[in-house]
DNA sequence: CTTCAATATTTTAGGTTTGAAGTATTTCGG
DNA sequence: CCGAAATACTTCAAACCTAAAATATTGAAG
């Protein structure tokens, strides 16, 4: 084995070594932030974040969604999406709309009740984000989502992000 | 309202709104990746993520650490912490050890047999992280490691990194 | 028309996770 | 020494989550 090859060894290690310590930082960023957004939506509206964001993805689309297609964009499992859409039934902030054209299927949209209750999350979270975000100025948030773009564009595409 | 402060506001408000871009597109790469690492320790080691991040807490400290340590380092809480690690010693792969100074708490470790199953996952995990982040190339890595680093900074301090 | 594969959802079993309440031990002010 | 506050861990109930099996319906090939 030649020097260059060793080199290369080394330096093979160390990039690995980067890249393991960049993952637990993303993962840690991320966690920390989820957490606060957590523990917010649950003291000031006592709500979950799954909740929310089965209901924000709904907001989206007035016309509603299918389970299948909220289990893909919430990248959670269908039974998952099942028992979720179950308790916010209950709660009537949405409601199950049987379609015509295929008996197995059906649409989940918010009710009046259910998007009037967003509004008012919404508007909050989206103020939490701003913070939580805040200490990355505007052109490096953009840098950022730039990177994670193409980190995003060339992982497996298992399920797809909405936005 | 004159013109500047429209502008602020159209401004403010479209800020506002790549925020929460920016919080979506990190919230998407980050379950990306923990899902197909989820899915590979199934696969091929017939571990859970939790219970490998418990291990891979361990490894790093051969004393051992305490429950609350552990807790901290895995941001998470200790109810769940006692349950993986009760899972763990089952299986033998980690170890409660009483401590003579406080019968309140007691220190975890790995097992022999722990630290060997441990060396051979950690080897693979390591091998996916390298080729799940591989879409940015090593500067680009570095750039997005100064980002996080900013936005960790800043962050509510609620529980510590460990790198 | 019948059968069989595909699709949409639910159910089930096993884990993970949280937040809160409970138990045991230690520390420290008085 | 005593008792209260703090600390370390566990237990508990409820929710979340996954993977796999089950149910119901549709579509399409023969």
């Amino acid at each position: 084995m030649n020097l260059q090859a060793t080199d290369m060894e080394v330096r093979a290690h160390a990039e690995h070594h980067a890249s393991l310590r960049l993952w637990l930082r993303l993962l840690s960023c991320t966690t920390r932030i989820e957490d606060t957004i957590r523990q917010r939506l649950r003291e000031q509206f006592g709500i979950t974040l799954p909740r929310f964001d089965l209901m924000a993805q709904l907001e989206r689309e007035p016309q509603g969604l299918s389970m299948s297609e909220l289990s893909r964009r919430m990248m959670v499992t269908g039974g998952n999406v099942t028992s979720i859409v179950d308790q916010l039934e209950k709660e009537q902030l949405v409601q199950r709309q049987m379609q015509a054209s295929d008996r197995r299927s059906f649409t989940v949209s918010l009710t009046e009740a259910g998007r009037t209750a967003f509004a008012a999350m919404a508007q909050a979270h989206e103020g939490w984000v701003v913070e939580l975000l805040a200490p990355l100025a505007a052109n490096q948030q953009e840098h950022l989502q730039a990177l994670l773009g193409t980190l995003k564009s060339s992982t497996p595409t298992h399920l797809k992000e909405s936005t």
